[in-house]
DNA sequence: TTTTGTTGATTGACGAGTCAATAAAAAATC
DNA sequence: GATTTTTTATTGACTCGTCAATCAACAAAA
């Protein structure tokens, strides 16, 4: 019973059924015909909208990217001053809708896939550069010079707990993670 | 011109080609074949070795966390007081043995290898607790309850580091590595 | 003659991508 | 308003390539 305007209902449901698929098999190796399956249509179809598995990968990487982006967005608008402007990107990062099993499985598989493909090392190099440039304008104003070894180590230490969260048998603790790495934010801030 | 005493030479060529080649390729997807042809034989050869490509894997797995823990042992040896130790700990994490490109690479393989394979996961696990306590015992001196915090905040910053390296285009910069995490160390202990 | 080393050839499975065919909505034509 | 035509949605069946794993056979040392 084919009905009109079914291709953004179709890619969204292949999209989301990528992230669930890879977090659930732990790995790239799921199917495009498994991916299909779980959105709930032939994998042909599959086939139809992206043109093939790599795209499908790739749309599900800036399905990740942009909630993530939309939600450092709404948190720095919602923060003041550069203290909260920096606790704000921190916070966004663990929050809930990025800071999941499924999603955290996912970004571990991107940086795999960052590897040999081209345009998912593009968008994860921008991910990078924007949380960078977010960390660094607070961060100026608090520490000055010393913005940038300060926006490394909070970059490096948030890439860490995901890392970390990858391997991790119990699901994510936000607040602990959260906990951790403002700690070494106000270790830098003197106090 | 079969010579006797081959398999612990054969053995040793497949992992290091193991390692070589997962660097290379930036995949697990890398063949049994590249890796035999990489290491000069056949892929019959080394199924006949190592039984399957999994067994591969877990043993350039385990050789990687043996020159680690190698490091790490060698480093605190020659190193005194509880701040001596911590430093040996880090700057043997981003020494000239491990925190090199193929090896990063293979590492974050590993990573995901240990989504799915249980004995991979065990040997995360070692590695991780390992460090950890490796990190907390001179912690307790330094930094007495807080030291489970801080060995958390700097388990993260090396993982962290290691991730970032995986996507660097560049070679790795250890001394920049060392730095970075030193400085939290430095935070932590008061100045 | 038994053990150890070694490989080319083969098998069997699996999976990405293609295609032809079907069906229903929408648009165009009368 | 009733047709034909075109566009959109959808799939089962198929092709083609790849690759892990096996095996039979050969070679040299013990």
């Amino acid at each position: 019973m084919p009905k009109v305007g079914m291709e953004p209902v179709r890619r969204d449901a292949l999209v989301r059924a990528t992230i669930t698929e890879i977090g659930r098999a732990g790995t790239l190796d799921v199917t495009v015909a498994q991916i299909a399956r779980r959105a709930g249509m032939s994998s042909a179809l599959a086939h139809h909208y992206f043109g093939g598995k790599e795209q499908i990968f790739l749309a599900a990487m800036r399905h990740i990217l942009t909630i993530y982006g939309a939600e450092v967005r709404g948190a720095l608008a919602a923060s003041e001053g550069p203290e909260g402007r920096v606790r704000a990107v921190i916070r966004a990062s663990f929050s809930e809708g990025s800071f999941r099993r499924e999603v955290v499985s996912a970004w571990l598989h991107f940086y795999v896939l960052a590897q040999t493909v081209p345009e998912a090392r593009r968008l994860l190099g921008i991910y990078q550069r924007r949380l960078r440039s977010n960390l660094l304008r607070p961060l100026r104003t608090l520490v000055g010079p010393r913005a940038e070894v300060v926006a490394d180590r909070l970059g490096a230490m948030i890439d860490g707990m995901y890392l970390r969260e990858a391997l991790a048998d119990r699901a994510p603790d936000r607040a602990a993670a959260v906990r951790i790495v403002e700690g070494v934010l106000k270790g830098e801030i003197g106090q």
